[in-house]
RNA sequence: GUCCCGUUCGUCUAGAGGCCCAGGACACCGCCCUCUCACGGCGGUAACAGGGGUUCGAAUCCCCUACGGGACGCCA
């Protein structure tokens, strides 16, 4: 059985960085047939906040994106402090007792020095009487994972062939000073017990992977049942940073801006693949996902394409879709008449004033005798999808116009605007009262 | 600072020595359709970061440079 995790902190909102990570195990879970497992990382006890938890749970869900089960690592601290004695008892769990200025400048000398700054060890040749001193001082230990010299190496499902070289990097701190536990040691801990098999995240995670998986071998787990998948970062639309501005797009702001899910999946589900994206439903999506379409580097993410997108999503949604988030009262055929020309929904709020509400058109100089005409014309309700074209055929009669001439100044006042959905769509649900209105106005 | 990775049209990318004076998609431009926009149809502009090698031949292999990203936390 195959088995998948999107493990976020409940530190904020998602963005659209999360969203791909959580968006590829989604995929690769429905193509795969694997179990998507929903772990929430709030060890972090200073950071993590319920709400952002029931927010990200609202946010995936609002996505299209399912999990089969979940489970937040606050439940699980029975089962870390049995791994750790495991490790203590095996001699890779350590105890240190600098402090974090001594450890700060310790890596800071290092550094001047032109040399990674990597922990020396030196509490490793604490002597007992050492250690019971610095306990007796009334300082708590925190605890290291004593890495092994191995050069660990994997054949990632995104980036191919990588290694990672152990004696390169710190040993790292598994359990604070306070007795509660970190991500890289919950992590593992939390895969092997879950039956994750693919661990796909963000590039960010590269060492990460080289530690975790000597700490998984140390755990007693075959770290060969694990496969990893990197998918490189997003950038910026302007090629800087990925982090602070994509950061500041949440899928709340993307959804309080009027974007459609579905064009959001689309984009991301092929933003740095080779293929072109497609408004569909996810498990079509899901169909054609392969790591290996995956491209190596980093993508941009340009809020341009997505717009984009979104208005394809909107002129193929159906009423039933986008009927609870459209202004009171609309109707299936105000939606069929208006949703080609969106970009966003929330722009059908003003074609619902400009179909049901009260507009005020531009005064056109020089067309009163036109519009007066127009005017003449206008024929009696009921109207109907033809009674546009009629009424024009008999105002281009009687004023002696054709084209754009005549249709852009009835467009203008019926609307108020230069652009829009069709007028012979758009003018019953105006109705002959507003209209005689508008044009009257305009005419002035 | 150290280590790792990356760099093909505006954007996402195809390309793993001759099939490439580089292909597709989106965007853009033009024409057609058309009351406007959009849709649709047809066509077009547009890229191998730079420099050295290797080779009969390099976008593809090697080296250097530049630029970009990542990692180096008692964050995740």
């Amino acid at each position: 059985m195959t088995k998948v995790r999107f493990a976020p902190s409940p530190t904020g909102y998602l963005h659209v960085g999360n969203a791909r990570i959580a968006l590829a195990n989604a995929l690769f879970a429905r193509h795969a047939g694997a179990r998507f497992l929903l772990r929430l990382d709030d060890t972090d006890l200073e950071r993590s906040r319920p709400e952002y938890e029931d927010a990200i749970r609202q946010d995936l869900t609002w996505l299209g994106i399912a999990w089969d089960e979940s489970f937040r690592q606050a439940d699980r601290t029975a089962a870390y402090s049995e791994a750790a004695e495991r490790l203590k008892a095996a001699g890779r769990l350590y105890p240190c007792f600098e402090s974090e200025e001594e450890l700060a400048a310790k890596r800071e000398r290092l550094r001047k020095r032109g040399l990674a700054p990597v922990y020396d060890r030196a509490m490793l040749k604490l002597t007992p009487e050492q250690r019971a001193q610095a306990e007796a001082g009334g300082k708590r230990p925190y605890w290291r994972f004593l890495l092994s010299d191995a050069e660990i190496h994997w054949k990632d499902l995104v980036l191919g062939e990588r290694r990672v070289k152990l004696p390169s990097l710190s040993d790292p701190v598994l359990i604070r000073a306070d007795g509660t536990p970190l991500y890289t040691f919950t992590s593992a801990v939390d895969d092997i017990f879950a039956g994750v098999t693919h661990i796909i995240r963000g590039e960010d995670h590269i060492t990460n992977t080289g530690v975790q998986i000597d700490l998984l071998r140390a755990l007693g787990a075959n770290s060969a049942t694990f496969q990893f998948a990197h998918l490189p970062l997003l950038v910026d639309s302007d090629g800087g940073k990925l982090s602070k501005r994509l950061e500041g797009l949440s899928l709340r702001s993307l959804r309080q801006d009027g974007m459609e899910p579905a064009a959001i999946i689309a984009y991301l589900a092929r933003l740095g693949t080779s293929q072109s994206p497609e408004i569909k439903p996810i498990g079509e999506l899901a169909t054609s996902f392969e790591f290996s379409q995956v491209s190596r580097s980093s993508a941009r993410f340009d809020m341009a394409q997505l717009l984009r997108l979104n208005r394809q999503a909107l002129h193929h949604a159906a009423f039933t879709d986008v009927r609870d988030r459209l202004p009171a009262g609309a109707t299936e055929a105000f939606w069929n008449a208006v949703r080609g020309n969106l970009d966003l929904l929330t722009e059908a709020r003003h074609w619902w004033d400009v179909a049901a509400g009260d507009i005020v058109p531009p005064v056109q100089d020089g067309e009163s005798e036109f519009l007066a005409t127009a005017i003449a014309h206008l024929p009696p309700e009921p109207w109907d999808a033809a009674t546009f074209g009629a009424w024009t055929r008999a105002v281009k009669d009687a004023a002696g116009r054709s084209g754009r001439s005549l249709f852009q100044p009835l467009r203008l006042a019926l609307t108020g605007e230069a652009h829009g959905p069709e007028l012979a769509a758009l003018l019953p649900l105006i109705g002959r009262e507003r209209a005689l209105h508008r044009l009257r106005l305009s005419a002035r």
